[in-house]
DNA sequence: GCTAAATTATGCAACAATGAAACAAGGGGG
DNA sequence: CCCCCTTGTTTCATTGTTGCATAATTTAGC
């Protein structure tokens, strides 16, 4: 109790999950890894505006990415996260 | 998969997480209801600012309360929160 | 009435989300 | 090597949202 710095940690990770793009992208990514270009086609977004969001998810370390030629592929970095999304889902 | 509406309202739970504060609310509160000034003194901020927070989680359904004469008590309306912020820290 | 407890209103600084445009980084093929 | 095309990223300006302090307001009990 009361190290505010946990508190401070939490909270962004939080922030990270506090946006509805930013989580059809953890639900896309699940079980599979993905290109930026397939990603914004599927969620109906503009590139610059989707790398935008993976940069902040993989500073956070949400999110890691792998390069393939002019590909870059995206997956989850942690699968403890989409436990914690999957519960919270449930207090809906 | 696919709607988004979903991802809105996920989106709104995590964003009442994503504040250091009432992170600090919730983990006070995981096994006691509180008065609004003695939370207040332990988080040693104004009952006005605590009181908004208060009032942001009980519109998210994330906290109930409960009025005893002059003074009002806060609780946990959902056990899993506690289960899911547990898991997130674990995600750190 | 008065006091203590809690909420609500207002204003402001800081931060977040977006589109558009500019920028880098890799592979061709000539 | 140079040009070009594709894939991603970054920058910039705008708009909207959040967190907080202060002050004003409600609510209950004496």
């Amino acid at each position: 109790m009361g190290n505010k710095e946990i508190y401070e940690i939490h909270a962004s990770i939080c922030q990270c999950l506090a946006n509805p793009k930013r989580l059809e992208v953890i639900n896309t990514l699940r079980d599979k890894e993905m290109g930026v270009t397939e990603l914004a086609e599927k969620m109906g977004i503009t590139k610059a505006n989707l790398s935008q969001h993976l940069a902040i998810m993989r500073d956070k370390g949400i999110l890691k990415s792998r390069r393939e030629g002019t590909n870059i592929y995206y997956s989850l970095a942690n699968p403890k996260v989409i436990q914690a999304c999957d519960i919270m889902r449930e207090v809906l």
